[in-house]
DNA sequence: CTGAAAGCGCTAACAC
DNA sequence: GTGTTAGCGCTTTCAG
């Protein structure tokens, strides 16, 4: 059996209590007899149950994540940024991909709560919010990282599509694009709707008419933004640019120019969005708009554990800004 | 505060006793106090403390999972194999990205030793054989995703590295590729020397040479894949075929075919290891000998359930087959 | 069929 | 400084 608290007292020859101590550096113990029971603890391989200390009302420095899909790198990029924040506080993260299947997200937040997790984050999308007003009601902390801004009072960091889309326009428009495409994403998804406005903004601001044809709507996967982005290059007067409203859609674009044998960016200029490690890895290396992963992640944790702490009242939604990072995919407009 | 068992037994008129039967389905209640029961918690939204329950003896339904980087493509898809399949068994995952730097790992390891989890699974690389030693001695079910032959007694799955190698190298010089290129990936790690072991066998089984100049190492990332292939490329007399030990190089190989002008696959065939969906993405999609991903998680959860659940007394390594997927970065050696 | 009671390993008053 | 003791929420004999 695994050493206890009992059996390290007792070779330790002082009480369970004495022991309790010296683990959580509370009370007052002489220096010697705290050194014997380290000692002793050492020679044990004792290790203190977490478990049982989270029943007697300590926290259980556990978190859990809900995201869409693990195997996303955008989202385990996320994932990963928040493990390491997490573990910085001393917090191990539960992992759960929902597959934006609401049965699954709740069979996920049950268990959460039967695990006393200490706080729930909250990056996939189904959301009801009526499940997670449930969560709220039960008194869980919980942070969100948000593309869509929701209805309840919740901590949240979240980045600012509007101007992402912005950003992506007028690099565009900078370059003297005029004709540009859209590869939407989820025209359902109010992340995906405000990064077109914003570029639609961008292109008011400079004079230019947006075309309503040259909307095109992807999904997730290469082969539908490929597919996509096929029809609007092969339709004639063909975008000189394409916004991707995320990297994936533009891996697909790229794929879709060069069937068509376009040159990119020399007859067509992509930018994508997010940032993930696809975007290097795209030839030409991609440029997009940048999500600010890491930060994303720092202070979507640094929420939480403030709730967790009691440290903090109210609420807040933290506002993020995307940045745009150039690489070799959009060029001047020929 | 959260309701208890008390609480629900209390509003349901019965003792906390039967509770915790209805809760398990043990002992004998009549149907029609079980019903009740089952309503009270419902109304009261009672959710059982699964770290009570664990204190109790029972299991905790967790296991860990310990990896170099949970942003690593590979790593992702591997963590989501075995997330879905240990979630089958009712477990949640807490996710350990080591960076294969020992103390982080042996942090790791305590953690998940105090938080008294089922049983861990081990895909990081820096296992010293020491530390896991410890975990054995500690009773702790194990079973590691390895490249590896480890020198313990632990259940193991593991791919046949140099079957795939020996694909790999079959593939292309079924193609008629003589010039064999090899990006390798670590040449300390047994799997990538095994890789390599096995595409010169295939070589030498038709009669082709091995050429020592032809051997390049690249790592982890993109770039070093670049930059090592390239070195290859430029060289005179250069291969017509390059063998990459994992996608990643596979990708930087592509990239520095195009930069020397070379076109994929009609001067340069390259071959990639793993099938990440990093290989769909390439641009032509990578032809890659591929990890059979999901069942490597099937697999290593079924292990160490079976050893959790003390149904097995042998330890025992299961070896996998790897499979050439041919798209279109591959052609005929002109 | 149902309940009383003894733990599980640890923390936190409260004594000494 | 150190020890005693009463829980934390649940499971599990063992009576009734």
């Amino acid at each position: 059996m695994k050493p206890t608290i009992y059996d390290v007292a007792e070779a330790a020859e002082v009480s369970i209590a004495t022991v309790s101590k010296v683990i959580n550096g509370t009370g007052r113990i002489s220096e010697k007899t705290r050194k014997h029971v380290l000692q002793v603890m050492e020679d044990l391989k004792y290790k203190p149950s977490m478990v049982a200390s989270a029943l007697t009302g300590k926290s259980t420095y556990t978190i859990g994540l809900t995201l869409p899909d693990l195997a996303n790198p955008f989202f385990a990029e996320i994932a990963r940024a928040v493990e390491d924040r997490g573990h910085e506080y001393g917090f191990n993260l539960f992992i759960c991909s929902t597959d934006n299947d609401p049965e699954r997200e709740i069979k996920y937040f049950s268990l959460l709560m039967q695990k006393r997790v200490d706080g729930i984050i909250i990056a996939s999308r189904t959301q009801k919010d009526q499940y997670v007003k449930g969560l709220i009601q039960q008194q869980i902390p919980i942070a969100m990282i948000a593309r869509e801004m929701p209805t309840l009072a919740v901590d949240t960091v979240m980045v600012d599509d509007f101007l992402g889309g912005y950003q992506a326009g007028s690099h565009l428009l900078e370059l003297g694009h005029r004709r540009i495409a859209i590869l939407a994403e989820d025209m359902n998804e109010m992340s995906t709707r405000e990064r077109i406005r914003g570029c639609r903004q961008a292109m008011l601001n400079a004079q230019v008419e947006p075309d309503e044809a040259l909307i095109a709507v992807g999904g997730f996967t290469v082969d539908s933004g490929k597919e996509a982005a096929g029809r609007l290059l092969e339709a004639e007067d063909r975008p000189t640019a394409v916004f991707a409203c995320n990297d994936v859609l533009a891996i697909g674009a790229n794929q879709a120019a060069r069937r068509c044998g376009l040159r990119v960016p020399r007859d067509l200029s992509i930018i994508g969005f997010d940032n993930t490690v696809l975007a290097t890895i795209m030839d030409p290396p991609l440029t997009t708009i940048a999500q600010p992963i890491q930060e994303i992640g720092r202070q979507v944790v640094d929420l939480l554990v403030q709730e967790i702490k009691g440290e903090k009242a109210l609420k807040q939604r933290v506002l993020l800004m995307p940045q745009l990072v150039e690489r070799s995919s959009c060029g001047p407009c020929r």
